[in-house]
DNA sequence: CGATGGGTTGAGCTTGATCAAACACTGTGG
DNA sequence: CCACAGTGTTTGATCAAGCTCAACCCATCG
């Protein structure tokens, strides 16, 4: 159950058995939600860490008029919660944005990995470091490109995030959210998105259609974006030398 | 050399004498930088991580048609690239934005920490998702708060920030960048900062001259700010139940 | 079949950008 | 002490990207 996890830090250091063991050991317990449904919400401390092994989320919060801001997406193998472990409470919902199954892993197991596996506890740090990076770029998406460029750059993201995670073999995804979706993510209104996707459908970079992403041209989708996966601090054993990522068969 | 950031990590859990010793044994060397130098630089991977000692410094990025985003503001106590224990190499640059002393600790005494110190480990954990929450909270202030909100914000958590760490009483800070440094850091243009600085000084919220900063009226200011202190994860002691500073003398 | 949720289109408006010029403050050298 | 250069702030006029509001279309589903 917490498969999905190891997969996941393995990009960054190859596991001793012990490690794994100890992971696998974890008393995961698992819980589906439904679209919709929040994982944990703002202000809560909840006394385990969420772990997505199925389907999406998202980090949101809203603001007092109702208007609400995505912070950032969640795909299968990425922790929601690791903070809880440490910080008070969540400053920041999530929510699921498909039917989503979440594993549980107790607070205990992560303080035994902080005190015992340091190894593992690395890994840990590798995981979050690459959400801060994350975030920060988010930060620039919505700062300073065009509204065409940060939908782009939030596609490339995606694409790639998609492909290291093992989870599709070419361009095409599964994209459940809708238009307003995109806009909470990218400050855009939804009629906005709607018309930039256009844009980027008439431009032969990208098809978007009954929930499904094809990217026709990554490398003119990157252009538009502006996009360096740098940020994503991938697994040095899946990019060249110049950072690009190299098609494992 | 070493205490701003013991000061720092105070405030997530009180440090046992052995684990003091180990940092400040930590054999820390010091570098002096004049404004505009860059602390790192985007693209590389120093053998050192670098202690803000004093001084300011921010984190940015520049896009490839010169506009530069800034993605935050270190202060006294702020390490500014745990990062490259861990990643492969920088993803963002830190530039000095006033003369700054940075110390700069060497990557063994992190790893020494990680390995043989899970309390501090622990501790920079919590450090690191301080700034996570803080970069994410950014996402929020640039994507969904009108320009007014926006500075109005930043104001406010540079001003709680201080004043956690120490660095002033009342209400009045130093304030070093010019309408310009705001501008990038807010995505908004000088002239924009500008206007929206004189209508804050016209609504009698703040002051703002000669490179410094005061607040004449902290809960208006958080009122048109939206401000919420909770995403800065403060130190349990100096808050009460709702989340407010506490004045200690 | 109607209802509902999403996607698409159009018209007009607003926030903040752009461009340009003037002004204020600081420090320098004559 | 003044001229000046340089950097930062202020003001005005014009412009555009993206917003708002409103209608309409289309697919899916009970």
């Amino acid at each position: 159950m917490i498969d999905p996890l190891l997969e996941k830090l393995k990009h960054y250091t190859d596991l001793e058995k012990h490690e794994i063991r100890m992971l696998r050991a974890a008393p995961t317990q698992e819980k589906r939600l439904e679209k919709g449904d929040y994982i944990i919400k703002e202000g809560e401390n909840p006394p385990a860490v969420h772990l997505i092994i199925d389907g999406w989320a998202c980090r949101c919060k809203m603001l007092s008029d109702g208007r609400e801001q995505v912070m950032g997406y969640l795909i299968k193998g990425d922790l929601c919660d690791l903070h809880v472990t440490l910080l008070s409470r969540m400053d920041h919902s999530i929510r699921a944005m498909t039917t989503t199954t979440v594993g549980m892993v107790p607070e205990e197991s992560i303080n035994r990995i902080i005190e015992d596996f340091p190894r593992l506890a690395r890994a840990l740090f590798w995981s979050l470091m690459v959400d801060e990076a994350i975030a920060r770029h988010w930060i620039l998406n919505v700062g300073l490109r065009s509204a065409e460029a940060r939908v782009a750059h939030l596609f490339c993201e995606l694409l790639v995030r998609f492909q290291v995670a093992g989870l599709i073999k070419g361009n095409t995804l599964e994209m459940p959210m809708t238009q307003a979706n995109l806009g909470e993510a990218l400050s855009l209104t939804p009629v906005h998105i709607n018309r930039v996707l256009q844009r980027l459908r008439q431009k032969g970079l990208i098809i978007l259609a009954r929930k499904e992403l094809t990217v026709v041209d990554p490398e003119g989708l990157k252009e538009v974006a502006e996009f360096d996966a740098v940020y994503l601090h991938l697994d040095k054993r899946l990019v060249n030398h110049k950072g690009e990522l190299i098609n494992k068969k």
